[in-house]
DNA sequence: TTAGTTAGGAAGGGGTCCTGACCAAAGATT
DNA sequence: AATCTTTGGTCAGGACCCCTTCCTAACTAA
C-alpha cells in the first residue's frame, strides 16, 4: 500500500540514492524473513554479496539490525542470521471514534506491545477529547520508554474526512461529534516529534482489509462500510483513494432506486434510504445518541427476519438491493477487482445474497463480493499499518539515532 | 501522467540506474525548455555542471540530443544550446472507431509531421478493419522514413474497454462493432517493432485534456463524454484509472432518479434515461447506424430549446439534471477536483448550467465544472501523450541505435 | 583596456556496486 | 579418519558515477 508521495520531492541521482535504495530493500527483505542471512538476501534481492554485507554493517552500525542466532544444519560455512532490532523503532496507533479512544504501540514488525483505551470524555467537548488524546499518547510513549526506540509515526484514525494536502479534519456539518472538531495534528505537536498521519477510519479499515484481512491478494477492491454512519475505502492499484478534497467514498449520497434524488431531497439519498428502510420513521438525522439506536434497530430486524417474519425478511432484501444499487454504482465508476462489506450491518450475513444478486444484475461487470474478516478491529489496524508503513521508509532516508 | 508500472519491475540500485535517472532528467528538462544550455539544465535540475556535461555528451553520442545554436547577449563565455534531435524517434497514434481510422504520426515533441485517415471498411467486417488498420499504419512507417529516427510508440484508441492486464479489447456483447473485434497488438505485432499501446478512446480524451486542455492544472478529475455512446475517464493523482478489469469509468450503467434500476431494467440507468430523454421512443438499442440518429435527435431538441420550445428547454433540463446525479454519484465515489464535459452532446452550451446546478444539489463538496477544449481531436491527441510518454521513458533506458 | 561574469572542461576525490578469488568451517563422502 | 564438496562471508581490484574545485576562454560592462 503506497501512500503517494508528492512530485515535488523528485529524487536527484546521487550516490546516497543509491545506497538508500540498497539499504531499504535489504531491511524490506529482513522484515519480510526474519531471520534471515546476508547470502539469503542477496539471492533474493539480485543484489551482489558484498553490497548486501555493506549494506548490513550499515544497518547494524545505526542499530536497525541484529545478529540473530546461527545457520545451522546445512554444508558450508555457518551463516549468521540477521533480524531488525527490538530497539529499532515503534509506532502508535490511535482510534479517536466517538465511542471510545483506542491506542497501540506496536514494533515496527506490527506486534503490539501496549494496548489502552479511554471512554468518551464526559462532557463531549472538543478541548476534552482533545486533552484525552494527549494524555493516552503521552502514557503511551512514557510507559514505552526507550525499550523500544523511538517512536517513528503516529497514526490517528477519525471518523471524518481528512484534506489530503493539509491532513486537516473536515468538520462535518450534519452530524458534529466534538471528535470531529480536534485537529490531531495540533493537538500532538508539541507532545511527538515523530510525524503525525491522520486518516478516516473508513478508509483505515480497508488499508487493514489490504494488509491482514480479506484483500490481501488483491490491489483493487472498495471496501464498504454500513453502520450508523456509511463510507467506503477505495483502494486502485495498491493507492489508497482519498480524493480531491478527502470526501471520496462519501457513499452516502449516491442516488437510488427507493430513495431518488430531487431537489432539496437528494442529499444522502442511499443513506437515507437504507437507514429508512430499517427505520421509516427515522431517516438518518438520528444525531449522535441515535447511532447506536440504528444499529440495534437493524439488528432487530435482522432477528426478526432470521425468525421468519415476513415483513422483516422484505425490508432484509429491499436493504440487500439498497446496498448492492451503491455498489454497482461504484463498481461502474471504478471498477474494483474486490468488493468488501463492513460494519455492524454490513457484516451480516442475511444481507450478503441479495446484496450480490443486485450487484449481479446490475453491475457491467460483477465483482467478487465478500465480507471483510477484521471486525471492529480493522480500525485500529488499518492505522498501524499507515503508521508502520511510513516508519519503515523512513528508517533508511534517517539514519537511526547511533549515527548521528 | 503516469501509466502505472507493474511492481513486478522493481529497479535493483547500481550505476546504470543512476546514469539512466540522471539522463532522463536532462532529457526532460530539453523537452521542458528547448533549447537549452547544459549550464541551464544544471542550475534547473540541482544536478552538478560536470554531471550534466557528462549526460549530454552521452545523449548527443546516443544521437538524442544536438546543439542548437549559441547563446549570446549576456556576459561570459557562449553557451551552446542544445534540443532533442528530430531523428531521436517518433511516435505514431491511431484512433480506431466506427466513423473512420485516423492516425498521427508525430515527433517526440508531439509535433505532428504527418495525418491520415481512412473511411470505414465496406463491408464493415473486422478482418477487413483490421487490414486498414495495417495498411494505414504500414503507410505511415514507410512514409516516415528515417527521416524522423526509428519508430519508437504505436498507441491505438478503442470505443471499447481494454484489459489492462493484457491490453487485449474486450468486445462488447450489447453493440458488436467490427472495430471493436479486432485486437490491434495481434493486428500490428509483426508490422512494427515498437511497444503498441492499446486503450480505450474516453480514458484518452482524458489524458488529453489533462495534457493540453482544460485540465492542464489538475492531477484529479474525470471527463465525462457524452454522445451516441458514453463513458468517462478518470484520472487521480496524474494516473490514469482503468480499472480492475478495464471497465471504470461505464458510467452508462449509473442508475439515476429518471430511469431507477429494478429487475432487468436496471443494466444502462443512465444511459438508457439520456437516450430516452431525448428520444423516448428508442432508448439505447439504436445499433450501429442508430449512433449518429441519436446526436442528430439530441441536436433537434438543443434547437428547438434555443427556439424557445418550452417542451424541448424542459427536456434540456431534466437530460441536465440526469447527467448532475451521475456526476454526483462519481464524485461522491472519488471526489474529483474538476469533472470535464466532453461529447457531442455533452459539449452543449445549454446543458451546462443544469448539470452545474445539480450537482451543486447532489453532490457531497461540489466539484468545478467544465467542459472539455480539445473536441473531437481530443481522442487522437491523447492516443498520441500516451505512445509520447512512453517513447520519451524507453528513450534513455535503451540508449538509441546510435549506441548499438 | 580592464574588470567582472559566465559556460564549459579538467583533475581529483569519494562512494557505490560488481566480479572473481579466496577463506574457513561444516556437512557429505569415501 | 581423511578427504571432498558446499557455502557464507570477506577481500582485492576495477568500473563507474557524481561532486567539488579549479581553470580557461570568451563575452559584456565600464
Amino acid at each position: 500500500m503506497e501512500i503517494r508521495k508528492g512530485p515535488g520531492l523528485r529524487a536527484l541521482p546521487s550516490m546516497t540514492l543509491l545506497r538508500e535504495l540498497t539499504d531499504q530493500i535489504v531491511l524490506d527483505t529482513v522484515f519480510e524473513q526474519t531471520p534471515v542471512t546476508r547470502a539469503e538476501i542477496a539471492q533474493h534481492t539480485g543484489i551482489s554479496k558484498t553490497t548486501v554485507s555493506e549494506s548490513a554493517r550499515r544497518l547494524e552500525a545505526a542499530g536497525l539490525l541484529l545478529p540473530a542466532g546461527e545457520q545451522r544444519g546445512r554444508q558450508g560455512r555457518v551463516g549468521t542470521y540477521y533480524q531488525v532490532a527490538p530497539t529499532a523503532g515503534y509506532v502508535v496507533a490511535v482510534d479517536l471514534n466517538p465511542t471510545r479512544i483506542r491506542l497501540c504501540a506496536a514494533d515496527l514488525f506490527g506486534h503490539p506491545f501496549q494496548q489502552s483505551a479511554l471512554p468518551p470524555a464526559q462532557p463531549r467537548e472538543p478541548a476534552r477529547v482533545a486533552e484525552r488524546l494527549r494524555e493516552l499518547v503521552a502514557d503511551a510513549v512514557t510507559e514505552a520508554g526507550s525499550d523500544h526506540g523511538r517512536l517513528l509515526a503516529v497514526a490517528v484514525s477519525v471518523a471524518n474526512p481528512v484534506d489530503p494536502a493539509t491532513s486537516r479534519v473536515i468538520p462535518l456539518a450534519d452530524t458534529p461529534y466534538p471528535e470531529g472538531l480536534i485537529q490531531p495534528q495540533e493537538t500532538l505537536a508539541d507532545l511527538v516529534e515523530a510525524p503525525i498521519l491522520v486518516e478516516n477510519d473508513v478508509n483505515l479499515a480497508a488499508v487493514a482489509e489490504r494488509w491482514h484481512g480479506a484483500a490481501r491478494t488483491t490491489d483493487s477492491f472498495a471496501y464498504v462500510y454500513i453502520g450508523a454512519g456509511m463510507g467506503m475505502g477505495l483502494v486502485v492499484g495498491d493507492q489508497l483513494i482519498r480524493g480531491a478534497r478527502g470526501v471520496a467514498g462519501e457513499i452516502g449520497y449516491l442516488s437510488v432506486s427507493s430513495q431518488p434524488a430531487g431537489p432539496g431531497l437528494g442529499r444522502h439519498g442511499f443513506a437515507r434510504a437504507v437507514a429508512g428502510g430499517f427505520h421509516p420513521e427515522r431517516g438518518q438525522d438520528g444525531g449522535q445518541d441515535g447511532d447506536q439506536v440504528a444499529v440495534d434497530v437493524a439488528r432487530q430486524v435482522f432477528d426478526r427476519a432470521a425468525r421468519g417474519e415476513a415483513e422483516a425478511q422484505a425490508v432484509v432484501e429491499r436493504e440487500g438491493r439498497t446496498i448492492g444499487e451503491a455498489i454497482a454504482a461504484v463498481c461502474a465508476v471504478i471498477d474494483p477487482e474486490v468488493v468488501l462489506l463492513g460494519g455492524p450491518i454490513g457484516l451480516h450475513p442475511a444481507l450478503l445474497e441479495p446484496v450480490r444478486a443486485a450487484v449481479r444484475d446490475l453491475a457491467p461487470l460483477p465483482p467478487a463480493i465478500e465480507v471483510g474478516t477484521l471486525g471492529d478491529t480493522a480500525v485500529l489496524h488499518g492505522a498501524l499499518a499507515l503508521a508502520l508503513r511510513r516508519a519503515r521508509t523512513d528508517l533508511c532516508a534517517r539514519p537511526g539515532p547511533a549515527s548521528r
